[in-house]
DNA sequence: GGTCTGAATTGCCAATTGGCAACAAATGCT
DNA sequence: AGCATTTGTTGCCAATTGGCAATTCAGACC
Protein backbone atom coordinates (compact mmCIF):
# COMPACT_ATOMS: atom_id res chain seq x y z
CA UNK A 1 0.00 0.00 0.00
CA UNK A 2 2.92 1.86 -0.03
CA UNK A 3 4.75 1.58 -3.12
CA UNK A 4 4.92 4.37 -5.25
CA UNK A 5 5.09 4.38 -9.21
CA UNK A 6 8.49 4.65 -9.98
CA UNK A 7 8.00 6.51 -14.00
CA UNK A 8 11.90 6.96 -14.71
CA UNK A 9 15.13 6.30 -12.46
CA UNK A 10 17.55 6.09 -14.68
CA UNK A 11 20.48 8.63 -13.28
CA UNK A 12 20.70 7.53 -9.75
CA UNK A 13 22.13 4.03 -9.82
CA UNK A 14 18.70 2.78 -7.77
CA UNK A 15 16.96 0.94 -10.42
CA UNK A 16 20.25 -1.64 -10.12
CA UNK A 17 19.38 -2.41 -6.52
CA UNK A 18 17.36 -5.45 -4.85
CA UNK A 19 13.64 -5.01 -5.20
CA UNK A 20 13.32 -4.72 -1.44
CA UNK A 21 16.14 -1.97 -0.96
CA UNK A 22 14.29 -0.07 -3.83
CA UNK A 23 11.08 -0.38 -2.04
CA UNK A 24 12.40 0.68 1.05
CA UNK A 25 13.69 3.91 -0.43
CA UNK A 26 10.56 4.72 -1.75
CA UNK A 27 8.70 4.01 1.31
CA UNK A 28 11.08 6.75 2.98
CA UNK A 29 10.79 9.42 0.10
CA UNK A 30 6.79 9.19 0.50
CA UNK A 31 7.00 9.10 4.23
CA UNK A 32 9.38 12.31 3.73
CA UNK A 33 5.74 13.65 1.98
CA UNK A 34 3.53 12.67 4.53
CA UNK A 35 5.89 14.01 7.23
CA UNK A 36 6.18 17.45 5.70
CA UNK A 37 2.35 17.24 5.24
CA UNK A 38 1.88 16.26 8.35
CA UNK A 39 3.48 18.98 10.08
CA UNK A 40 0.53 21.01 8.94
CA UNK A 41 -2.44 18.77 9.92
CA UNK A 42 -3.72 15.73 10.98
CA UNK A 43 -3.75 13.03 7.96
CA UNK A 44 -5.38 9.69 8.68
CA UNK A 45 -4.55 6.07 7.00
CA UNK A 46 -6.65 6.35 4.37
CA UNK A 47 -5.38 9.68 3.58
CA UNK A 48 -1.89 8.42 3.32
CA UNK A 49 -2.95 5.30 1.63
CA UNK A 50 -4.95 7.75 -1.20
CA UNK A 51 -1.45 9.97 -1.63
CA UNK A 52 0.62 6.99 -1.70
CA UNK A 53 -1.74 5.49 -4.47
CA UNK A 54 -1.64 8.88 -6.74
CA UNK A 55 1.52 10.08 -6.69
CA UNK A 56 4.15 9.24 -9.08
CA UNK A 57 7.83 9.17 -8.35
CA UNK A 58 10.18 11.56 -10.95
CA UNK A 59 13.61 11.78 -11.60
CA UNK A 60 15.33 15.00 -12.86
CA UNK A 61 18.84 15.14 -14.72
CA UNK A 62 20.80 18.66 -14.14
CA UNK A 63 19.03 20.76 -16.73
CA UNK A 64 15.54 18.69 -17.05
CA UNK A 65 12.60 21.29 -17.22
CA UNK A 66 9.56 20.77 -14.77
CA UNK A 67 7.92 23.70 -15.75
CA UNK A 68 8.05 25.68 -19.00
CA UNK A 69 7.78 29.43 -19.84
CA UNK A 70 4.56 30.13 -21.20
CA UNK A 71 2.86 26.60 -20.57
CA UNK A 72 0.14 26.06 -17.88
CA UNK A 73 1.15 24.39 -15.30
CA UNK A 74 -0.76 21.53 -14.47
CA UNK A 75 1.02 19.21 -11.71
CA UNK A 76 2.70 20.03 -8.59
CA UNK A 77 5.92 18.48 -7.30
CA UNK A 78 7.69 17.50 -3.58
CA UNK A 79 11.50 18.00 -3.54
CA UNK A 80 12.76 14.50 -2.28
CA UNK A 81 16.22 15.36 -2.96
CA UNK A 82 18.11 17.89 -4.89
CA UNK A 83 17.48 21.96 -6.02
CA UNK A 84 15.06 23.21 -8.51
CA UNK A 85 15.52 27.24 -10.01
CA UNK A 86 12.58 29.30 -11.15
CA UNK A 87 13.85 31.93 -13.60
CA UNK A 88 12.07 34.71 -15.82
CA UNK A 89 13.70 37.68 -18.70
CA UNK A 90 13.09 41.02 -18.02
CA UNK A 91 12.62 43.88 -20.06
CA UNK A 92 15.99 43.85 -21.59
CA UNK A 93 16.48 39.96 -21.98
CA UNK A 94 18.54 39.06 -18.49
CA UNK A 95 17.67 35.90 -17.16
CA UNK A 96 16.42 36.73 -13.42
CA UNK A 97 16.64 34.18 -10.90
CA UNK A 98 14.02 34.78 -8.27
CA UNK A 99 13.84 31.57 -6.57
CA UNK A 100 14.93 27.93 -5.47
CA UNK A 101 13.19 24.95 -3.99
CA UNK A 102 15.38 21.87 -2.54
CA UNK A 103 13.90 19.06 0.37
CA UNK A 104 10.86 19.49 1.53
CA UNK A 105 10.01 22.18 -0.71
CA UNK A 106 6.80 22.07 -3.04
CA UNK A 107 7.68 22.72 -6.63
CA UNK A 108 5.42 24.73 -9.16
CA UNK A 109 4.28 27.85 -10.29
CA UNK A 110 1.64 28.91 -7.60
CA UNK A 111 0.13 31.69 -10.11
CA UNK A 112 0.03 29.44 -13.10
CA UNK A 113 -1.39 26.38 -11.42
CA UNK A 114 -3.97 28.47 -9.24
CA UNK A 115 -5.13 30.89 -12.06
CA UNK A 116 -4.90 28.46 -15.19
CA UNK A 117 -2.92 30.63 -16.77
CA UNK A 118 0.81 30.27 -18.35
CA UNK A 119 3.86 30.31 -16.67
CA UNK A 120 5.95 33.31 -17.01
CA UNK A 121 9.29 31.38 -16.11
CA UNK A 122 10.71 28.32 -15.99
CA UNK A 123 11.33 26.23 -13.60
CA UNK A 124 15.11 23.58 -14.34
CA UNK A 125 16.57 20.96 -12.34
CA UNK A 126 20.33 22.49 -11.01
CA UNK A 127 20.72 18.83 -10.08
CA UNK A 128 19.71 15.58 -9.62
CA UNK A 129 16.73 15.65 -8.07
CA UNK A 130 13.79 13.45 -7.25
CA UNK A 131 10.31 14.56 -6.56
CA UNK A 132 6.79 13.25 -5.91
CA UNK A 133 4.50 14.35 -8.80
CA UNK A 134 1.31 15.17 -8.07
CA UNK A 135 -1.28 15.95 -11.53
CA UNK A 136 -3.31 18.35 -10.97
CA UNK A 137 -6.16 15.55 -11.14
CA UNK A 138 -5.14 13.89 -8.30
CA UNK A 139 -4.66 17.53 -6.44
CA UNK A 140 -8.35 17.65 -7.00
CA UNK A 141 -9.32 14.27 -6.01
CA UNK A 142 -6.95 14.93 -2.91
CA UNK A 143 -8.62 18.31 -2.63
CA UNK A 144 -11.93 16.68 -2.25
CA UNK A 145 -11.40 13.42 -0.70
CA UNK A 146 -8.52 14.33 2.24
CA UNK A 147 -10.53 16.32 4.62
CA UNK A 148 -7.68 18.81 5.60
CA UNK A 149 -5.88 19.08 2.45
CA UNK A 150 -6.74 22.11 1.33
CA UNK A 151 -6.20 23.28 5.29
CA UNK A 152 -2.16 22.06 4.97
CA UNK A 153 -1.45 23.13 1.66
CA UNK A 154 -2.61 26.78 1.97
CA UNK A 155 -0.64 26.98 5.55
CA UNK A 156 2.25 25.81 3.60
CA UNK A 157 1.33 28.17 0.68
CA UNK A 158 1.07 30.81 3.23
CA UNK A 159 4.35 30.23 5.18
CA UNK A 160 6.28 29.67 1.76
CA UNK A 161 5.42 33.10 0.52
CA UNK A 162 5.52 35.29 3.81
CA UNK A 163 9.13 33.57 4.22
CA UNK A 164 9.70 34.71 0.62
CA UNK A 165 8.59 38.36 0.79
CA UNK A 166 10.61 38.84 4.35
CA UNK A 167 14.03 37.51 2.47
CA UNK A 168 13.17 39.70 -0.45
CA UNK A 169 12.14 42.82 2.06
CA UNK A 170 15.76 42.12 3.37
CA UNK A 171 17.60 41.91 -0.24
CA UNK A 172 15.53 45.31 -1.25
CA UNK A 173 16.94 47.33 1.68
CA UNK A 174 20.73 45.41 2.67
CA UNK A 175 23.53 46.50 1.11
CA UNK A 176 25.04 43.48 -0.65
CA UNK A 177 27.62 41.39 1.33
CA UNK A 178 24.64 41.28 4.02
CA UNK A 179 22.65 40.17 1.70
CA UNK A 180 24.95 37.10 0.64
CA UNK A 181 25.73 36.13 4.58
CA UNK A 182 21.53 36.01 4.94
CA UNK A 183 21.63 33.95 2.31
CA UNK A 184 24.10 32.41 3.54
CA UNK A 185 22.61 31.33 6.65
CA UNK A 186 18.96 30.62 5.28
CA UNK A 187 19.96 28.58 2.49
CA UNK A 188 22.86 26.93 3.61
CA UNK A 189 23.04 24.26 1.22
CA UNK A 190 21.84 25.50 -1.55
CA UNK A 191 25.12 27.35 -2.34
CA UNK A 192 27.64 24.35 -3.09
CA UNK A 193 24.93 23.13 -5.18
CA UNK A 194 24.43 26.14 -7.85
CA UNK A 195 26.33 28.31 -9.72
CA UNK A 196 27.11 31.22 -8.48
CA UNK A 197 25.76 33.03 -11.13
CA UNK A 198 21.87 31.92 -10.27
CA UNK A 199 22.53 32.84 -6.45
CA UNK A 200 24.08 36.21 -7.96
CA UNK A 201 20.92 37.09 -9.80
CA UNK A 202 19.02 35.67 -6.62
CA UNK A 203 20.43 38.08 -4.81
CA UNK A 204 20.21 41.14 -6.96
CA UNK A 205 23.51 41.96 -7.52
CA UNK A 206 26.22 41.09 -10.75
CA UNK A 207 28.43 37.67 -10.46
CA UNK A 208 31.32 40.04 -10.61
CA UNK A 209 30.12 42.08 -7.63
CA UNK A 210 29.33 38.24 -5.73
CA UNK A 211 32.90 37.38 -6.57
CA UNK A 212 34.60 40.44 -4.82
CA UNK A 213 32.08 39.88 -1.64
CA UNK A 214 33.52 36.21 -1.32
CA UNK A 215 37.07 37.05 -1.48
CA UNK A 216 36.41 40.10 0.84
CA UNK A 217 34.74 37.66 3.21
CA UNK A 218 37.57 35.05 3.09
CA UNK A 219 40.04 37.90 3.72
CA UNK A 220 38.87 38.43 6.88
CA UNK B 1 -30.20 44.58 8.10
CA UNK B 2 -27.11 46.39 6.00
CA UNK B 3 -26.19 48.45 9.43
CA UNK B 4 -22.80 48.07 10.78
CA UNK B 5 -21.63 49.65 13.73
CA UNK B 6 -20.29 53.09 13.62
CA UNK B 7 -17.73 52.51 16.41
CA UNK B 8 -15.90 56.19 15.81
CA UNK B 9 -16.64 58.73 13.20
CA UNK B 10 -15.20 61.39 14.48
CA UNK B 11 -13.06 63.61 11.73
CA UNK B 12 -15.19 62.96 8.63
CA UNK B 13 -17.82 64.97 9.41
CA UNK B 14 -19.83 62.02 8.68
CA UNK B 15 -21.65 62.36 12.42
CA UNK B 16 -22.90 65.47 11.40
CA UNK B 17 -25.21 64.85 8.52
CA UNK B 18 -28.53 63.34 8.44
CA UNK B 19 -29.33 60.08 9.60
CA UNK B 20 -30.70 58.97 6.35
CA UNK B 21 -27.43 59.75 4.44
CA UNK B 22 -25.36 58.06 6.82
CA UNK B 23 -27.12 54.50 6.56
CA UNK B 24 -26.36 55.37 2.94
CA UNK B 25 -23.09 55.78 2.84
CA UNK B 26 -22.61 53.30 5.77
CA UNK B 27 -24.51 50.95 3.22
CA UNK B 28 -22.02 51.63 0.20
CA UNK B 29 -18.93 50.89 2.45
CA UNK B 30 -20.24 47.56 3.04
CA UNK B 31 -21.30 46.91 -0.22
CA UNK B 32 -17.47 47.90 -0.99
CA UNK B 33 -16.75 44.87 1.26
CA UNK B 34 -19.04 42.59 -0.31
CA UNK B 35 -18.29 43.64 -4.17
CA UNK B 36 -14.39 43.01 -3.54
CA UNK B 37 -15.64 39.65 -1.79
CA UNK B 38 -17.77 38.42 -4.21
CA UNK B 39 -15.10 39.02 -6.97
CA UNK B 40 -13.30 35.50 -5.52
CA UNK B 41 -16.74 33.38 -4.43
CA UNK B 42 -20.21 33.27 -4.27
CA UNK B 43 -21.80 34.86 -0.98
CA UNK B 44 -25.93 34.41 -0.15
CA UNK B 45 -27.82 37.05 1.21
CA UNK B 46 -27.37 35.41 4.23
CA UNK B 47 -23.83 35.49 4.34
CA UNK B 48 -24.23 39.41 3.51
CA UNK B 49 -26.38 39.75 6.35
CA UNK B 50 -24.05 37.87 8.54
CA UNK B 51 -21.27 40.07 7.33
CA UNK B 52 -22.91 43.29 7.62
CA UNK B 53 -24.45 42.20 11.44
CA UNK B 54 -20.75 41.34 12.63
CA UNK B 55 -18.75 44.15 11.69
CA UNK B 56 -17.62 47.51 12.70
CA UNK B 57 -16.92 50.34 11.32
CA UNK B 58 -14.02 52.51 12.61
CA UNK B 59 -12.07 55.80 11.48
CA UNK B 60 -8.27 56.55 11.59
CA UNK B 61 -6.94 59.82 12.08
CA UNK B 62 -3.13 60.03 10.80
CA UNK B 63 -0.88 58.72 12.70
CA UNK B 64 -3.32 56.23 14.53
CA UNK B 65 -1.64 52.58 14.73
CA UNK B 66 -3.95 49.83 13.34
CA UNK B 67 -1.22 46.85 14.50
CA UNK B 68 1.53 47.84 17.48
CA UNK B 69 4.66 45.74 17.27
CA UNK B 70 5.43 43.40 19.82
CA UNK B 71 1.17 42.60 19.96
CA UNK B 72 -0.33 39.57 18.76
CA UNK B 73 -2.92 40.44 16.21
CA UNK B 74 -6.62 39.66 16.57
CA UNK B 75 -8.68 41.67 14.27
CA UNK B 76 -8.49 41.97 9.82
CA UNK B 77 -9.56 44.98 8.48
CA UNK B 78 -10.64 46.27 4.90
CA UNK B 79 -9.68 49.44 3.93
CA UNK B 80 -12.87 51.14 2.57
CA UNK B 81 -10.28 54.70 2.37
CA UNK B 82 -7.46 55.60 3.16
CA UNK B 83 -3.65 54.34 3.58
CA UNK B 84 -2.05 52.43 5.88
CA UNK B 85 1.85 51.38 6.28
CA UNK B 86 3.38 48.71 7.77
CA UNK B 87 7.21 49.52 8.59
CA UNK B 88 9.72 47.73 11.24
CA UNK B 89 12.91 48.63 11.88
CA UNK B 90 16.28 46.58 10.99
CA UNK B 91 19.99 45.82 12.79
CA UNK B 92 21.00 49.30 12.40
CA UNK B 93 17.35 50.99 13.64
CA UNK B 94 16.30 52.12 10.37
CA UNK B 95 12.50 52.44 9.87
CA UNK B 96 12.08 50.33 6.70
CA UNK B 97 8.94 50.37 5.37
CA UNK B 98 7.84 47.39 3.85
CA UNK B 99 4.36 47.79 1.91
CA UNK B 100 1.40 50.06 2.04
CA UNK B 101 -2.62 49.51 2.05
CA UNK B 102 -4.90 51.25 0.16
CA UNK B 103 -9.00 50.78 -0.71
CA UNK B 104 -10.02 47.45 -1.44
CA UNK B 105 -7.20 46.30 0.51
CA UNK B 106 -6.83 43.93 3.83
CA UNK B 107 -4.94 45.19 6.20
CA UNK B 108 -3.83 43.03 9.20
CA UNK B 109 -0.21 40.60 9.68
CA UNK B 110 -1.13 37.76 7.95
CA UNK B 111 1.41 36.34 9.80
CA UNK B 112 0.78 37.39 13.54
CA UNK B 113 -3.17 36.82 12.39
CA UNK B 114 -2.31 33.34 11.66
CA UNK B 115 0.21 32.12 13.76
CA UNK B 116 -1.25 34.46 16.74
CA UNK B 117 2.67 35.49 16.96
CA UNK B 118 3.54 39.29 18.36
CA UNK B 119 3.59 41.27 14.53
CA UNK B 120 7.40 41.84 14.15
CA UNK B 121 5.82 45.85 12.75
CA UNK B 122 3.77 48.19 12.73
CA UNK B 123 1.09 49.28 11.19
CA UNK B 124 0.08 52.86 11.12
CA UNK B 125 -2.51 55.32 9.48
CA UNK B 126 -0.82 57.72 6.69
CA UNK B 127 -4.20 59.55 6.03
CA UNK B 128 -7.42 59.42 7.10
CA UNK B 129 -8.65 56.00 6.88
CA UNK B 130 -12.29 54.30 7.11
CA UNK B 131 -11.87 50.33 8.40
CA UNK B 132 -14.69 48.02 8.00
CA UNK B 133 -13.27 46.04 10.83
CA UNK B 134 -13.47 41.91 11.61
CA UNK B 135 -12.37 40.80 15.03
CA UNK B 136 -10.45 37.05 15.41
CA UNK B 137 -14.14 36.19 17.29
CA UNK B 138 -16.16 36.68 14.27
CA UNK B 139 -13.15 36.13 11.57
CA UNK B 140 -13.78 32.39 12.97
CA UNK B 141 -17.89 32.68 12.48
CA UNK B 142 -17.46 33.45 9.25
CA UNK B 143 -15.58 30.73 8.82
CA UNK B 144 -17.47 28.34 10.13
CA UNK B 145 -20.81 29.58 8.76
CA UNK B 146 -20.18 30.94 5.53
CA UNK B 147 -19.31 27.96 2.90
CA UNK B 148 -17.10 30.12 0.47
CA UNK B 149 -15.36 32.39 3.22
CA UNK B 150 -11.97 30.06 3.34
CA UNK B 151 -11.91 29.83 -0.12
CA UNK B 152 -12.02 33.65 -0.74
CA UNK B 153 -9.60 34.88 1.53
CA UNK B 154 -7.92 32.19 0.65
CA UNK B 155 -7.27 33.59 -2.87
CA UNK B 156 -7.50 37.13 -1.69
CA UNK B 157 -4.50 35.98 0.54
CA UNK B 158 -2.60 34.16 -2.10
CA UNK B 159 -3.14 36.76 -5.15
CA UNK B 160 -2.27 39.72 -2.07
CA UNK B 161 1.06 38.04 -1.66
CA UNK B 162 1.76 36.68 -4.89
CA UNK B 163 1.50 40.54 -6.37
CA UNK B 164 3.72 41.23 -3.62
CA UNK B 165 6.63 39.24 -4.61
CA UNK B 166 6.46 39.66 -7.76
CA UNK B 167 6.81 43.52 -7.34
CA UNK B 168 9.62 42.84 -4.77
CA UNK B 169 11.32 40.83 -7.01
CA UNK B 170 11.45 44.39 -9.60
CA UNK B 171 12.89 45.91 -7.10
CA UNK B 172 15.46 43.61 -6.19
CA UNK B 173 17.18 43.61 -10.33
CA UNK B 174 16.35 47.08 -10.96
CA UNK B 175 17.80 50.73 -11.12
CA UNK B 176 15.84 52.81 -8.77
CA UNK B 177 14.62 54.89 -11.57
CA UNK B 178 12.78 52.12 -13.10
CA UNK B 179 12.22 50.74 -9.54
CA UNK B 180 10.25 54.31 -9.12
CA UNK B 181 8.53 54.44 -12.46
CA UNK B 182 6.60 51.14 -11.44
CA UNK B 183 5.84 51.78 -8.57
CA UNK B 184 3.94 54.59 -10.00
CA UNK B 185 2.19 53.10 -12.55
CA UNK B 186 1.17 50.22 -10.03
CA UNK B 187 0.59 52.35 -6.87
CA UNK B 188 -0.59 55.69 -8.80
CA UNK B 189 -2.71 56.87 -5.73
CA UNK B 190 -0.62 56.46 -3.25
CA UNK B 191 2.25 58.89 -3.92
CA UNK B 192 0.34 61.77 -3.67
CA UNK B 193 -0.69 59.99 -0.40
CA UNK B 194 2.49 59.45 1.43
CA UNK B 195 5.66 60.75 2.07
CA UNK B 196 8.41 60.23 0.07
CA UNK B 197 10.72 59.13 2.48
CA UNK B 198 8.43 56.15 2.84
CA UNK B 199 8.56 55.30 -0.63
CA UNK B 200 11.56 55.65 -0.31
CA UNK B 201 11.91 53.31 2.14
CA UNK B 202 9.36 51.26 0.23
CA UNK B 203 11.89 51.29 -2.95
CA UNK B 204 14.75 50.62 -0.54
CA UNK B 205 16.53 53.76 -1.46
CA UNK B 206 17.43 57.00 0.40
CA UNK B 207 14.97 59.97 0.33
CA UNK B 208 17.68 61.99 -1.22
CA UNK B 209 18.41 59.45 -3.96
CA UNK B 210 14.30 59.41 -4.60
CA UNK B 211 14.98 63.18 -4.67
CA UNK B 212 16.96 63.20 -7.08
CA UNK B 213 15.62 60.66 -9.42
CA UNK B 214 12.03 62.80 -9.37
CA UNK B 215 14.20 66.25 -10.57
CA UNK B 216 15.30 64.10 -13.09
CA UNK B 217 12.24 62.83 -14.60
CA UNK B 218 10.86 66.36 -14.49
CA UNK B 219 13.17 67.49 -16.49
CA UNK B 220 13.06 64.79 -19.33
C1' DG C 1 46.57 12.86 -20.14
C1' DG C 2 44.89 16.47 -23.27
C1' DT C 3 41.44 19.43 -25.00
C1' DC C 4 37.41 22.00 -24.74
C1' DT C 5 33.82 24.64 -22.65
C1' DG C 6 31.70 27.28 -19.38
C1' DA C 7 32.27 29.19 -14.63
C1' DA C 8 34.62 32.15 -11.69
C1' DT C 9 38.04 35.64 -10.74
C1' DT C 10 40.57 39.91 -11.25
C1' DG C 11 42.02 44.61 -12.72
C1' DC C 12 40.55 48.79 -14.36
C1' DC C 13 37.32 52.29 -14.82
C1' DA C 14 32.46 54.17 -15.02
C1' DA C 15 27.86 54.68 -13.25
C1' DT C 16 24.88 54.58 -9.55
C1' DT C 17 23.67 55.36 -5.06
C1' DG C 18 24.64 56.83 -0.28
C1' DG C 19 25.96 60.21 3.44
C1' DC C 20 26.17 64.62 5.23
C1' DA C 21 25.38 69.52 5.72
C1' DA C 22 22.92 73.29 4.45
C1' DC C 23 18.89 75.16 2.85
C1' DA C 24 14.03 75.59 1.20
C1' DA C 25 9.32 74.36 1.47
C1' DA C 26 5.43 72.61 3.54
C1' DT C 27 2.81 71.46 7.55
C1' DG C 28 1.17 71.68 12.22
C1' DC C 29 0.29 74.13 16.34
C1' DT C 30 -0.84 77.89 19.27
C1' DA D 1 -0.38 85.28 11.58
C1' DG D 2 3.90 83.50 13.56
C1' DC D 3 6.77 79.96 15.20
C1' DA D 4 8.38 75.25 15.32
C1' DT D 5 8.80 70.90 13.29
C1' DT D 6 8.94 67.93 9.67
C1' DT D 7 9.61 67.01 4.85
C1' DG D 8 11.93 67.60 0.69
C1' DT D 9 15.88 69.47 -2.15
C1' DT D 10 20.56 70.38 -3.47
C1' DG D 11 25.71 70.40 -3.68
C1' DC D 12 29.65 67.98 -2.71
C1' DC D 13 32.16 63.95 -2.11
C1' DA D 14 32.61 58.93 -0.76
C1' DA D 15 31.30 54.16 -1.03
C1' DT D 16 29.23 50.64 -3.47
C1' DT D 17 28.17 48.26 -7.39
C1' DG D 18 28.27 47.53 -12.46
C1' DG D 19 30.55 46.70 -17.06
C1' DC D 20 34.07 44.88 -19.80
C1' DA D 21 38.25 42.39 -21.15
C1' DA D 22 41.58 39.24 -19.90
C1' DT D 23 42.83 35.39 -17.28
C1' DT D 24 42.46 31.37 -14.39
C1' DC D 25 40.05 27.40 -12.89
C1' DA D 26 37.20 23.27 -12.91
C1' DG D 27 34.64 19.82 -14.85
C1' DA D 28 33.14 17.19 -19.14
C1' DC D 29 34.44 14.52 -22.81
C1' DC D 30 37.42 12.07 -25.78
Amino acid sequence: MFILNVVSFYTLRFIDQPLDIRRNKIYKMQNQLVNHLSQFGKLSEKDIDLIANNTTLINFKIGDIFVEAGKNVNKVGFVVYGVFRYFFYDKEGNEITSFFMSENDFVTNVNSFYEYTPSSGTIVAETECVVILISRENWELFSKEIPNWNSILQTITNKTLLTKTNFQRKLISQDATTSYLDFLKQYPTIIQRVSLIHVASFLGITKFSLSRIRKQITLE
